[in-house]
RNA sequence: GGUCCGGUGGCAGAAUGGUGAUGCAGCGGACUGCAAAUCCGCGUACGUGGGUUCGAUUCCCGCCCGGACCUCCA
């Protein structure tokens, strides 16, 4: 990947959760960047919605990579869960080949995606020792307490519980939509281990043969792999309350003296035509939904085109005008050969290092565009570079315009009726000549005229 | 009901206390047999009412609108 020249290298901002501000980054240690970010629960193909939170770690931790010698960014897997159990069941499969499939599905599509693989990607079920360490632990120091066979944290040991969120314990309990279960100490306890019957998944523990409950997996996955504190931890909004305010009380309880997450990233929320993501409105759309009609990197474009902390609306209009741009910057590239390596433009590099302004860094690339078009060959270079730092433009032009020709003419059908057409002009018989264009166009294939003979694409 | 986030031109979408990026679409022109692509030019915006200020889209408050979350299940 492009490293930036260190000649003017910016100061990387980024917006923490916690402190509701967008703050210089500080690490922990400058040699070793750690990242945080809750994965997907596997029983089902990833949506779009999951793909935003992805997409915001691929571009932090492709930045983090450029700025510091080391980064370890973590991504579990999660495969307990009750919504598992639950598909396992309808499906009348096993729970086992349920979230080896789906995670399969997973990296598939996000790799599909041109998403670089964490470098740990672990398993909740691989950690069912590590949680229930942490689960004695926050027992012995009176932080939990069993209750019905549960395990439940209090919250009212842990004095701080509520400043993520910013949310006042004493006032979680007004409005509350769900029943509070009896056995609870504090409405606001949640569990950390619950008991399973026959058909559920469960492991023997001190309190019986159970699962655990949502929250700890991440606590214990990120201590083993990141330590008691590491620099960032991320995930999507709707995740900051309950499931990281109960991350960081877990892990701040079971750790004294530990920060567990020094910077907290969340991403917003994604729309679809305006509205919520729900299969009851039919708008619910798979990774796959979306790449079976449209190049990833079209996806990607248009997902960047938006700040990662601003309510992305999904509309096909959106990815068809991300495909035009890419167009537009691949005829570019494509107006120079041997293109050499290139640094990243500085005002690009400066907008990510901005809170990962990455649609203040797109709006860098139209002039470096209309540069290589008009025969700047290092406005090109720098054009396609500061691209493959975000993972597009990575196809060369010919792959680009040219490929995906599962359901269009071949290669050689389409240069034979050019060449017949290109004798229909000669004979000045337009009709035939544009009779031919029309015919190509039908079957998805735009022949260009140019000063240099007739070119042809995919559209 | 509570907490938090946001409301920028036809659309998408940045920055910013003082000539308001960028892209798409649109319009006019060049090029072309006609197109496409490319090039040149043009237009339109800061939800609303107050306040602070010499000056606010940018800061503060109210209101309206949209969104997220408000926890063992979902």
């Amino acid at each position: 990947m492009a490293k930036h020249s260190l000649r003017t290298l910016p100061q990387l901002t980024l917006h923490d959760s916690q402190r509701r501000a967008t703050l210089p980054f500080v690490p922990l240690d400058p040699e070793h960047i750690r990242v945080y970010y809750c994965g997907p629960t596997v029983y089902d193909l990833p949506h779009i919605g999951n793909l935003r939170a992805m997409l915001s770690a691929d571009v932090l931790t492709r930045l983090l990579r450029t700025l510091y010698p080391q980064v370890t960014f973590v991504r579990n897997i999660t495969d307990v869960d009750d919504k598992i159990t639950a598909r396992a069941r309808e499906n009348g499969e096993d729970i086992a080949s349920l979230t080896t499939r789906t995670t399969l599905d997973f990296q598939h599509d996000t790799d599909a995606m041109g998403m670089m693989r964490p470098d740990i990607e672990p398993r909740a079920t691989h950690h069912i020792g590590e949680m229930q360490a942490m689960i004695a632990r926050l027992v012995a120091s009176g932080h939990a307490y069993e209750a019905n066979n549960h395990v439940l944290f209090s919250v009212a040991s842990f004095a701080d519980y509520g400043a993520l969120s910013g949310r006042d314990p004493e006032e979680l309990l007004a409005g509350a939509r769900v029943e509070v279960a009896p056995w609870k100490r504090d409405p606001g306890d949640f569990v950390l281990w619950k008991p399973s019957d026959e058909q559920q998944p469960g492991w023997d523990s001190p309190w019986g043969r159970g699962r655990p409950g949502w929250h700890i997996e991440c606590s214990a996955m990120s201590h083993r792999y990141l330590g008691d504190s590491f620099d960032i931890h991320g995930g999507g909004s709707d995740l900051l309350f309950p499931h990281h305010e109960n991350e960081r009380a877990q892990s701040l309880c079971c750790f004294p003296g530990s920060q567990f997450a020094n910077y907290w990233l969340h991403n917003a929320m994604l729309l679809v035509n305006g509205e919520k993501m729900s299969k009851s409105l039919g708008n619910f759309l798979t990774m796959r939904d979306v790449l079976d009609r449209s190049p990833a990197e079209a996806l990607r474009l248009f997902f960047l085109s938006t700040h990662y902390r601003s309510t992305l609306n999904f509309t096909w209009s959106g990815v068809e005008e991300a495909k035009k741009t890419l167009d537009r910057f691949q005829r570019a590239l494509a107006a120079h050969d041997d293109l050499p390596e290139a640094d990243l433009p500085d005002d690009f590099f400066a907008a990510l290092c901005e809170d990962l302004n990455t649609a203040g860094a797109l709006a860098t690339l139209h002039p470096l565009a209309a540069a290589a078009l008009s025969g700047d060959a290092e406005a090109a270079a720098q054009l396609r570079a500061a691209g493959r730092f975000l993972g597009l433009l990575t196809m060369t032009p010919d792959e680009w315009f040219r490929g995906n020709a599962s359901n269009g003419p071949e290669e050689n059908e389409i240069e034979a009726l050019i060449t017949e057409r290109l004798d229909a002009r000669k004979a000045r018989n337009f009709a035939r000549a544009d009779e031919i264009r029309n015919e190509l166009a039908g079957q998805g294939v735009i022949l260009e005229d140019g000063p240099q003979g007739t070119t042809w694409r995919r559209g």
